[in-house]
DNA sequence: GTCTATAAGTCGATAGAC
DNA sequence: GTCTATCGACTTATAGAC
């Protein structure tokens, strides 16, 4: 604690309102879409005047990026909190499952994380961070599998073809399962690639 | 020829005149991004004020439209002018790199086509033809394949898969080749899983 | 330090002269 | 068909009350 300035007096209320900012960009976010989102909208709906909004972030990609980040370190979050099986296939089966329900869940913070759909938009590189960070333990997750030595690249074509997966559910059948109900598949296909073993046997359906 | 109106005394100016304005927008898409994309910089780019451009289309909405449309017929032409190998394996090897090509040729074009960026924006039943008719031809291509019957399912995961190392590549390597090198074993993956025959056998490296 | 008030510049879009 | 003029909405920035 010590070395720690102590100026958690109003810093608490400072961090307090940009939290609220940010919830706030959120909600206009998933109801204007990603680039439909305005500083006015996001200042309506936490009661500031848009000006004043300057106070808390030093411009609209500011803005962006924040939420860049906090979608990111969510993610980092949630995956390090998962709970994986010990059947090596099972735990890639949940990994994937983890991934698309994550992106799926909410369009405008997967257009941020895995798209570029606001111009001119580059993350900062405090907020890349995370994104690498998650990236990282999904290696690391990956690799800690028994009875299979993993290079970059396997990484790389599964998290493409499950990301591949994502991104035809959203653009092609939004809010069904036209593309999800066949991530199984696709998954058992990447494994049988990787030679991954399965200790468990496969349940008969 | 009978039964067309023949008013294409000025009509062949109008149409004219609309598609320099699509090239228009295309090339100020490339440069200041899709959704950066405004009506006088088209205006300047092709000598009009902007609201000239209210002559050819209804609104800037009709304008992505339209865009959405062209580039639609253009994948579907060149896809059905696309000759391939007689050997299946190899032709869905074919088909796979013509559409990553296409796809990683222009980054506003596959957003507009291929993920949802404009907030609000949704094709016209008339512009959606086209890219239903590409689909289509695509699982024709597929079944006419000797050897194998292909379900739609097995098209959708092909569709799914490929386009995800287009938008793997996209996102986090642009003008790389860390995803599409991966090509290559993705497709033989799949084939594998179809039990497609390869008649001819591969080349040694 | 945080807010209100306000203004400049730009966006899509419309009305009406020629 | 193209123009001028203009509208309402948005982003950004500054000035000044509390």
């Amino acid at each position: 604690m010590l070395g720690t300035p102590t100026q958690t007096w109003q810093d608490r209320r400072r961090a307090a309102a940009r939290r609220e900012v940010l919830a706030a960009a959120w909600e206009v976010a998933r109801r204007d879409g990603l680039g439909g989102l305005t500083l006015r909208a996001v200042a309506d709906r936490v009661g500031m005047r848009p000006p004043s909004l300057y106070t808390h972030f030093a411009s609209k990609h500011a803005l962006y990026d924040a939420m860049f980040r906090q979608a990111w370190s969510e993610f980092d979050e949630r995956f390090a909190a998962l709970e994986l099986p010990a059947d090596p296939r099972a735990a890639v089966h949940g990994i994937a499952r983890f991934y698309v329900d994550f992106a799926l869940a909410d369009l405008p913070r997967h257009q941020l994380m895995d798209q570029r759909v606001i111009p001119d938009f580059t993350p900062s590189p405090e907020s890349y961070a995370p994104s690498q960070r998650a990236m990282e333990r999904m290696v690391g997750r990956f690799r800690a599998l028994q009875g299979v030595a993993l290079a970059e690249a396997d990484v790389d074509l599964f998290v493409a073809a499950v990301g591949g997966v994502v991104a035809a559910q959203w653009s092609n059948d939004p809010g069904g399962d036209r593309y999800t109900r066949l991530l199984g598949r696709l998954v058992d296909l990447l494994a049988d690639d990787l030679g991954l073993p399965t200790t468990t046997p496969r349940e008969d359906p």
